[in-house]
DNA sequence: CACCAGGCAAGTA
DNA sequence: TACTTGCATGGT
């Protein structure tokens, strides 16, 4: 209870200042997950350029990519970078949705969260925040996301300590928040845009941010 | 030119 | 355990 308010207003203040995000920039849970993995330390225009090469080597499923050679789909997505480590990432995620799901996403998301989370991070290349995108963007439930903005923008107004680990932050937020798939879907996205346009890694504390009069 | 972008795992001591 | 390093393209 000790941050709700707090989040909730920030919340409602970026809403107001910048409306809507309409996250997750994909079309289909599938592509939420292929996109979670591409854009990995990546701005998503080149995640995005990754996909669109992926789909133009067949229909867009987990089967048709998982028996494309590994060489293939890495050049396919070479333009998200680190092209061949990514290659392999999604050829992990792929084979847990191929040998556990029948290359059905939907059936991931009818296991329980903690069991989906769990499942997705015991793939070698999908870490917490792949995972919670993952979870929260494809499956539809509500696990918290956290990234280099949410942590940023904390740290930059002395909510957390400089070193806060990933999972502090996220049990934050969903200590103090109802697992609302809705809320936490707008407010990550609303943070990473913040983040994007005003928390910069360097310079000066950013002005007229949409959080400015609601924190220190 | 330097810096940044919606991380993660493996290596080292 | 705690820290460091490799991975890479494309825009500003």
């Amino acid at each position: 209870m000790r941050h709700q308010t707090l989040f909730l207003n920030m919340f409602h203040a970026m809403l107001d200042a910048l409306g809507p995000s309409r996250w997750w920039p994909a079309e289909t849970p599938f592509e939420v997950a292929v996109g979670a993995v591409l854009t990995q330390n990546t701005n998503w225009a080149n995640a995005a350029r990754a996909i669109a090469a992926l789909k133009a080597a067949g229909p867009f499923d987990a089967h048709t990519l998982f028996a494309l050679p590994e060489a293939e789909l890495a050049e396919r997505v070479r333009p998200a970078g680190y092209y061949r480590l990514k290659a392999k990432r999604l050829r992990n995620l792929l084979g847990l949705l191929v040998r556990d799901y029948a290359g059905d996403i939907g059936r991931l998301a009818a296991e329980d969260m903690e069991t989906a989370r769990q499942k997705l991070l015991a793939v070698s290349g999908v870490g917490p925040e792949t995972a919670d995108s993952i979870v929260l963007y494809a499956l539809g439930q509500p696990s918290f996301v956290v990234d280099a903005y949410t942590a940023r923008i904390c740290q930059r107004h002395a909510l957390v300590a400089e070193d806060v680990d990933y999972e502090t932050l996220r049990e934050l937020f969903m200590d103090a928040l109802p697992p609302d798939v809705p809320l936490y879907n707008e407010l990550h996205a609303l943070l990473v845009r913040v983040g994007h346009d005003w928390c910069r890694p360097r310079g000066p504390r950013c002005r007229e941010c949409p959080l400015e009069r609601f924190l220190p």
